[in-house]
This record gives C-alpha cells, sequence and structure tokens, in this order.
DNA sequence: ACCAGTACGTA
DNA sequence: CGTACGTACTGGTA
C-alpha cells in the first residue's frame, strides 16, 4: 500500500548531462540557434515520470560548482571530467526557467553535490512517512534505496528507466541498499576519478562484500583475502578508505526548507505555454499540458468579458454600429472557409473605445443580416481582421464585398516576424501574454447548432483590436509600413478573387490519365516484383533497401538517416553502374505512381463548374513568396512530357477565349544585377542577346559565337548557383565535374563578375551586424543563426541570407505586378482575369476579343512594377490549355 | 492520431 | 556540401 504522500526528487545536472548526450542536438535546437536537447530530455523525463508516478510533491536539486566538500578532501575528485561545452551550459539557466514556470522548486547548496541534499530530502521525507522517488543518473543514491525509496535510473537514452529497489539492487549486485557504497569504493569510479583497486573490478568487489559483510569487515580481516588481488587490497586500503568516505552521502546539509511546500501546485499556463512556445516544446508543452491540472484553465475562456453585449436584431446591430462604430472596429470572424468559398457563424466586434459586441449569425434574420453587411461594405468603416482572407471569401460566398479593411493583424504580424505562427492565438500569446479560447471546441461544427459562445468572439475581438495598437507600432518600427499597406493588405482582397476564381480543369481528361497512368505503375510494379521475386511496397524506401542492398547486394549508395538513399538519382547512377533491370522498374513505378497521385489528388477538388480553387498563404514562406495548398497548384508537372500532360488538363473556362501565361525572365538575376550594381552583369541584360552566352563569352574571353552548348550550361548553372549560396562542391556535383574545375570556374565567373561576390558577401555582414536580411521594399527576414557556434547552423543561415533579398525581392515584384495588373483590368473594364501566381509566372483568363489589350496590361504591369538598373522582362504566351500557353 | 523521415513536384 | 514551398507515403510511437 503506497503512502499518500510521494515525493520525487530529481538531480539535475546528472539528468541534464545525461539529455545532452542522448539527443542529438542537431534536432533540439530553438530556429534562433539555442541547443535544447538537455532542457528537453529532462522535460521529457520529469514530466513522464510526474505522469507515472502521480508524486504529491517534487524538487530538483543541483550542483553548485565542482567545489565541494570531497575536492577538499580529495584534489582529484572528479578531476578528470572534461568541461562542460558550451552548447551544455546555456541550457542549466533555461532549465531552471522551465522549472520556475512549473512551480517546481530547485534547490542547490555551495559545498555539496546535488546528491547530498537528494539524501538530505529523502531523509527528512521518510521520517514523515513520504514515499521518496528518486530520479537520477548517478548509482551513487542507490544506498538510499529502501522499502520505501526508489532509485529511478535512466538505464538508456531518456525513456527508459530502470525502478531501483531493494529487490533490483539485490538482482542486479546481489547487494543490499546499505552496502553498495562500500562495493562502489572497492570498484572505484573512473567517471568520478576514483582509483579502484588493481585487478579488482565489479566480480571481485561482490564477492569479498558478500563474503564479508561489509567494507570495514574486508579490511579488517584483509589478511584472510589470498592472492595478488590480496596483496592489492592491502596496498590500496588507504585510498579504498577514502573513496568509501567519499562516496557517502551526507543527509544533514542545512537547507532550511520544509518538504511540504514542495506540494505540486496548479501550472500557470500562459507561463508555461510562453516558454515552452519560446523553447519551440510543442508537444512537450501539450503533454505537460494535458497532464498537467492548470491555474488558468478556468479564466482562460473569460466568463463572459464584461462587457460584450449579443446584439440581437436589426434595431440593435444598427444602433451598436452607430454608438461605438465611429473609429477603426476590430472584427473577429468565426465560420469556416476554404478553396474559395465558406460561411460565417458568429462575429465579435470591438471599437476604438472599447466596447464588444458578438452577433450570431448561425440564426440570423434578413433585416439583422443587411444591417451588418451594409457596414461591412462600406469602405468608410474602418475595419480591422486577423487573417481576412477567409471571411473575405465566406462574405463573397453571400454576395457581400469586405471593404473598409484598414489592417489586418496575421499580415502585420507575419511581417514583423516572417516565419512564426500568425493564427491569432498564437500571436495574442507572444504579443499580449494572453490565452485566448478556442474559437471552434470540438463539437461545435456541426451544421444547425448554433451555440454561439460571445466570451469567446468577444475576446477574439477584443484582442485584435489590442493587436491593432501594437502591431501598426511594431510594424513602423520595422520600416514596414507601406509594405504593409501598399502591397500586402490590398493583395488579400486581390488573391481572395483569385481563390473564387479557380482554374477550370478538363475532367475527362483527367479521369483518362489517371487510368492510364496507373496501368503504368501497375505494369511498372508487377515488373519490379517479378525481378525481386516478392511482393514488396515498392513505396517502402526501408523494404527497397533490404531488397536492393541487402538480397541484392547492389552498391553502397549516398548515406541517409535510415540506411542509404534509394531517391531517383541515386537509382539512375546504380542503373547506368550495374544495369540492373529491377531498378528501371522502380525508378518507372515512381515516375507513373507519382502522375496517378497529382492526378488522383486533383480530380476531387473539381467543383461543379469543374474548376478548382486553391488557396494561397500569403505568411507562411519566410522570405516572402506565396505558396498553394490544398491543392498546391504552384507545383504542377511541367518538366517531362507526361507532365505536361496533366498541365495539358488545365483549360480555359466557358465564357472565356483562352488562357495567357506571363513570366518574368531571369528575374532573379536581374535582381542580382540591380542589388549589386555589378556593371559586368548589367550590361549583359542591356546587350539584349542570349544572357547566358553573353556572360559565358566574357567568362571565357571568346565571342558570343565561340560559346558552345557546354559552356553556356556551366554559366546559367552557375548564375542560378549563386542566389542559393552554392559551393565548389555543389557546382561540381551539378555540372558532374571536379571540385576544382568547378573552383576554376568559380574563380573566372568572378573575375569577371565580382561585384555580384561583393554583393552577396555584403548581403551577409550586413545581416550578420543587424540580425536581418531586407528586400527592395523592405521585407526583412531574420536570421539569428548567423552568429552561431554551430558551423553547420551558420552556413545554412548565411546560404539563407543571401538567397532571401534575391528571392524576397522577386515576391515583392510580382506582388506589385498582381496588384496592378488587377488594377489595370478593373480599370479598362475588362472581363479577363487573374488566376494564378506561381512564383513568377501569371496565369490570366482571357475574355472574348480582350486578348490584345489584356496582354498588353499584363505586360506594361509586369515590366513596370519595379524600376531597376536594368529592364524587366515578360514573356508571354497564349493557348487554351496552360501547357499550350507556357512557353 | 500524430510524428519523423523519405521522396519528389514546382520556382 | 544550394534556396523556398506542399503532398503522399511508410513505419514508428502514442
Amino acid at each position: 500500500m503506497s503512502s499518500e504522500k510521494r515525493l520525487l526528487l530529481l538531480d539535475g545536472h546528472s539528468l541534464a548531462y545525461r539529455a545532452f548526450f542522448a539527443l542529438p542536438v542537431d534536432n533540439f535546437s530553438t530556429s534562433t540557434g539555442q541547443p535544447t536537447n538537455a532542457v528537453y530530455g529532462f522535460t521529457s523525463m520529469l514530466i513522464n515520470t510526474l505522469r507515472d508516478e502521480k508524486p504529491t510533491h517534487v524538487a530538483v536539486a543541483f550542483d553548485v560548482s565542482r567545489q565541494t566538500f570531497r575536492t577538499e578532501k580529495f584534489p582529484e575528485y572528479k578531476a578528470t571530467r572534461s568541461a562542460s561545452p558550451l552548447e551544455f551550459k546555456g541550457q542549466v539557466d533555461l532549465l531552471r526557467e522551465v522549472l520556475a514556470a512549473m512551480g517546481i522548486t530547485a534547490l542547490s547548496r555551495e559545498g555539496y553535490e546535488a546528491d547530498d541534499i537528494i539524501a538530505t530530502l529523502a531523509t527528512q521525507a521518510r521520517e514523515q512517512n513520504f514515499d521518496v522517488y528518486i530520479l537520477t543518473g548517478d548509482r551513487d543514491t542507490f544506498q538510499l534505496v529502501d522499502d520505501h525509496t526508489t532509485v529511478l535510473y535512466p538505464r538508456k537514452g531518456v525513456s527508459d528507466l530502470a525502478r531501483m529497489n531493494p529487490a533490483a539492487i539485490e538482482e542486479k549486485y546481489g547487494l543490499t541498499p546499505g552496502q553498495y557504497p562500500d562495493f562502489a569504493a572497492l570498484r572505484g569510479d573512473p567517471s568520478d576519478n576514483l582509483p579502484g583497486i588493481p585487478g579488482v573490478g565489479e566480480k571481485t568487489a561482490t564477492k569479498w562484500i558478500q563474503e564479508f559483510g561489509s567494507l570495514g569487515d574486508l579490511i579488517d580481516r584483509a589478511d584472510e583475502v589470498s592472492g595478488k588481488v590480496g596483496e592489492s587490497l592491502r596496498a590500496n586500503v588507504a585510498q579504498v578508505l577514502l573513496n568509501r568516505d567519499l562516496t557517502q552521502l551526507i543527509k544533514d546539509v542545512p537547507l532550511g526548507v520544509d518538504i511540504d511546500s514542495f506540494d505540486i501546485k496548479p501550472l500557470d499556463e500562459p507561463r508555461v505555454r510562453e516558454l515552452f512556445d519560446s523553447l519551440e516544446f510543442k508537444t512537450l508543452r501539450d503533454r505537460l499540458l494535458a497532464s498537467q491540472p492548470t491555474a488558468t484553465r478556468e479564466v482562460e475562456v473569460p466568463a463572459a468579458p464584461v462587457d460584450c453585449v449579443v446584439l440581437v436584431g436589426a434595431p440593435a446591430i444598427r444602433d451598436w454600429i452607430a454608438r461605438h462604430a465611429t473609429g477603426l472596429t476590430a472584427v473577429a470572424f468565426e465560420g469556416s472557409w476554404g478553396r474559395g468559398t465558406g460561411s460565417l457563424t458568429a462575429l465579435g466586434l470591438s471599437s476604438a473605445g472599447g466596447a464588444l459586441a458578438a452577433i450570431d449569425l448561425s440564426v440570423v434574420d434578413k433585416e439583422s443580416w443587411s444591417a451588418l453587411t451594409d457596414w461591412l461594405s462600406d469602405d468608410r468603416a474602418l475595419k480591422c481582421v486577423h487573417d481576412a482572407k477567409g471571411p473575405i471569401l465566406a462574405l463573397r460566398a453571400k454576395g457581400v464585398s469586405l471593404r473598409g479593411l484598414d489592417l489586418d493583424t496575421a499580415l502585420a504580424a507575419y511581417l514583423v516576424a516572417p516565419g512564426q505562427r500568425t493564427d491569432l492565438e498564437d500571436v495574442a500569446q507572444r504579443l499580449l501574454g494572453r490565452t485566448l479560447g478556442s474559437a471552434t471546441p470540438s463539437g461545435q461544427l456541426e451544421l444547425g447548432i448554433g451555440g454561439m459562445d460571445s466570451a469567446v468572439v468577444g475576446s477574439r475581438a477584443q484582442a485584435t483590436a489590442e493587436l491593432a495598437v501594437l502591431l501598426r507600432t511594431r510594424v513602423a518600427e520595422s520600416s514596414g509600413t507601406s509594405l504593409l499597406h501598399d502591397v500586402e493588405l490590398p493583395l488579400v482582397t486581390v488573391l481572395a478573387a483569385m481563390e473564387v476564381r479557380g482554374i477550370a480543369v478538363n475532367c475527362m481528361a483527367l479521369e483518362s490519365l489517371t487510368k492510364e497512368f496507373a496501368e503504368k505503375a501497375a505494369d511498372a510494379q508487377r515488373d519490379a516484383r517479378g525481378i525481386a521475386g516478392k511482393d514488396f511496397n515498392l513505396g517502402s524506401p526501408k523494404q527497397l533497401q533490404e531488397i536492393l542492398f541487402v538480397e541484392l547486394g547492389l552498391p553502397k549508395t549516398k548515406k541517409i538517416k535510415t540506411g542509404f538513399t534509394t531517391d531517383a538519382e541515386a537509382l539512375t547512377g546504380l542503373l547506368e553502374r550495374t544495369g540492373h533491370p529491377l531498378l528501371e522498374a522502380i525508378l518507372r513505378w515512381r515516375d507513373w505512381n507519382r502522375m496517378t497521385q497529382t492526378v488522383d489528388g486533383l480530380l476531387p477538388l473539381a467543383d461543379a463548374h469543374g474548376r478548382i480553387h486553391t488557396t494561397f498563404n500569403q505568411m507562411v514562406a519566410a522570405t516572402g513568396r506565396l505558396s498553394s495548398t490544398d491543392p498546391n497548384l504552384q507545383n504542377i508537372p511541367i518538366r517531362t512530357e507526361t507532365g505536361r500532360r496533366i498541365r495539358d488538363c488545365f483549360v480555359v473556362g466557358e465564357g472565356y477565349e483562352t488562357l495567357l501565361t506571363a513570366d518574368y525572365s531571369q528575374i532573379e538575376l536581374r535582381i542580382m544585377a540591380h542589388m549589386s550594381q555589378d556593371a559586368g552583369l548589367i550590361a549583359a541584360f542591356d546587350e539584349g542577346e542570349d544572357l547566358h552566352t553573353t556572360m559565358a563569352s566574357r567568362v571565357f574571353g571568346v565571342t558570343a559565337d565561340s560559346v558552345d552548348a557546354e559552356m553556356r550550361r556551366r554559366i546559367k548553372a552557375m548564375s542560378y548557383g549563386l542566389a542559393y549560396g552554392l559551393s565548389a562542391y555543389g557546382l561540381a556535383q551539378q555540372l558532374g565535374s571536379s571540385p576544382d574545375e568547378a573552383r576554376r570556374l568559380m574563380d573566372d565567373y568572378f573575375g569577371r563578375f565580382g561585384g555580384v561576390r561583393d554583393f552577396l558577401e555584403a548581403a551577409v555582414a550586413e545581416a550578420r551586424k543587424t540580425g536581418y536580411t531586407q528586400t527592395l521594399l523592405g521585407r526583412r527576414r531574420y536570421l539569428p543563426d548567423l552568429t552561431s557556434d554551430n558551423r553547420q547552423r551558420r552556413d545554412m543561415a548565411e546560404r539563407m541570407a543571401l538567397n532571401a533579398p534575391i528571392q524576397g525581392s522577386a515576391a515583392d515584384v510580382i506582388k506589385v505586378a498582381m496588384l496592378d495588373v488587377e488594377r489595370g483590368i478593373e480599370a479598362r473594364g475588362l472581363n479577363s482575369r487573374m488566376l494564378l501566381q506561381v512564383h513568377d509566372e501569371l496565369v490570366v483568363e482571357v475574355a472574348a476579343g480582350e486578348l490584345d489589350e489584356v496582354r498588353d496590361v499584363v505586360v506594361t504591369c509586369m515590366e513596370g512594377a519595379a524600376n531597376l538598373l536594368v529592364p524587366l522582362s515578360v514573356s508571354v504566351g497564349v493557348g487554351t490549355t496552360w501547357e499550350s500557353a507556357g512557353h
């Protein structure tokens, strides 16, 4: 029968140190480069133990310094331990922060080790009838074990704990816990730099203690031990006694604490969230919050923000708006959206003056709806919304336009900290230190069930209003006001419109492709299984490795975490070398299977009109690019013939004449020319002939006529590689040449275009100084890793630093172009419309008779989107399918 | 149900 | 040992 009072004691240093070596630091570091493996491992063990042992009280002991009474008695004590790595030391403070946030006492005393503190507390706790659990990586504590004291000792890694009770010690060492220090003294301890007895190991030490009962008796009767080991024992009695002295734990360290004060307290949830989020411990955070009661759970969702009124009926709505919605009003929309449409269930309003209101839209009458939408579509009534695109889609589905959108706090948060999450919960937590209630508690999404929670809706609107004030300042401080208001904010509406439009697909053609591709994939699968002589899963790299490298004994490919890679590049190389037919079948299966997947992913997403509506994400890419999801229409195949057949299924829609694609030629190189001001590169663009040929002729010192295809290819690879921060090795890989040769090419290249190298180096240097990179329009990307101690992380950050201004500026340019194209089409009253953006390309659906004018608008807007030292060049294609409109 | 790892499509 | 994304799948753990 276990006691009601259960005390858990942990040894902070020994556990953290163990975790530090058990968990690879590469996998456990924050995006800012702070190593967290030791904190993570310790915290994980702590949380698991809290869950498994359910202690009522808990405390953690730490060492203070190396200097203890033990080093006074024996200066060599632990002297061979190398200084703990820098990456570890910094984590101890983080660990203390974690404990503080969890309300757990951390103890340390000058002159004593954590073990002594634990021994003292364990002794006191036993006197007070606690059951004691000691979690430590130090075996000296085994001496404390008794019927009510258990040591939890990590066997390996951080998840497997051995429960050391008297029986377990007996089983493992054949000794009682009380005998353990005697045994340890005889054995010595290399990690503590305590020498043992030459010729005596664990076996002999155990035998002696068992035979003589204790170390004292053994030494008294040392004469009885015969042979070489007996001599050895007698010669080392002094050292053994010293060992014994040092191993003995002190049980009366003056602590002056009351064990009752170690009782487990409810978690301070906001504090835990903030700290764990900053450490990027998402799963650990959730595991902790799920397993431990929190103090703030109750107030997390305010019962009702004091004065949040629920508006029912048109008069109430009109009245509130007239009274309160006079300045910037924050609107929190609740509902769901995606694929170019959406629906609303409720909304919250927070006026500049602080008044709160909520409206339930699941039961709204016509009059109320128009009272509300009159205001929503009034462009003089200024609104602030957190992530407005979804609500815009939902309103659009009801024929309402959202106007007067003055600020989107999600966009603002993105510009201030790209790469961080931007959902309202996260931003409010980060910037306001506030935990919001979930907007959609599980089970509340079922159709027809209203159940608006005015408290939730009101507090979300309130948080948005507060964020608006704060983020305006933050954006201004980072010089992002113009980027936000002139580019990103108006782009929201444009993207929403593009999502609503969607792009038409030829469903019949897609259907026949999926059939054909699936058959080809099945053929390849049959071939592969036939050659392998068994049924295996071709999609499993694990099984494939087994067959290729073990069963068939093919040459090993490049090493990866799980063995050897089976990627297409490696398998192609293997096929060339060995000619093994299985490789051919696998590669063929991969190709057809992938194409099948692509088509199968598209088909179910076509709406009743055969149009597919993607979702453009404006706030995920750290460089400022857009991304596309559900489906991703920015990675539709184009490179292979089969891929182009898929592209051919994207067609002009009914009522329109043709598709038009317009893409920037070499936009990233042009931006490099502009930003670097390299005279040679600028001149090469002004030449107007084929760029890569011109550049090759400069680098190789020959006339353009004498540039052969290989020379052009090398220069092209070099140019594009530059923007990614490529190395001589990488370039060699790409070109299939030697690193020496690649190095020479780079030297020749920079000999001609030295300004480019200077610019790239300056970009990194500047970012190291300021902490961020900047694009043409002042978009920032923060790269704290530039000053990391870890070379791999630092190199990575450097490549990001030179790529971000280039990729990001290109994103700036096309975003401006999109705004201009949309406005240009609108201003001319044209019916044509922009459908897609693919980073450097726009796809437009052209209405009958508008082709020439639309082409002109698109080219003019794209070329005029930025005024660079080199012209922006746009090439246009026209056709009834995306494929035929391409070039 | 979730996560890491692998593979692969685009710019 | 070259940047930025999203998706599908496997196979392990919860």
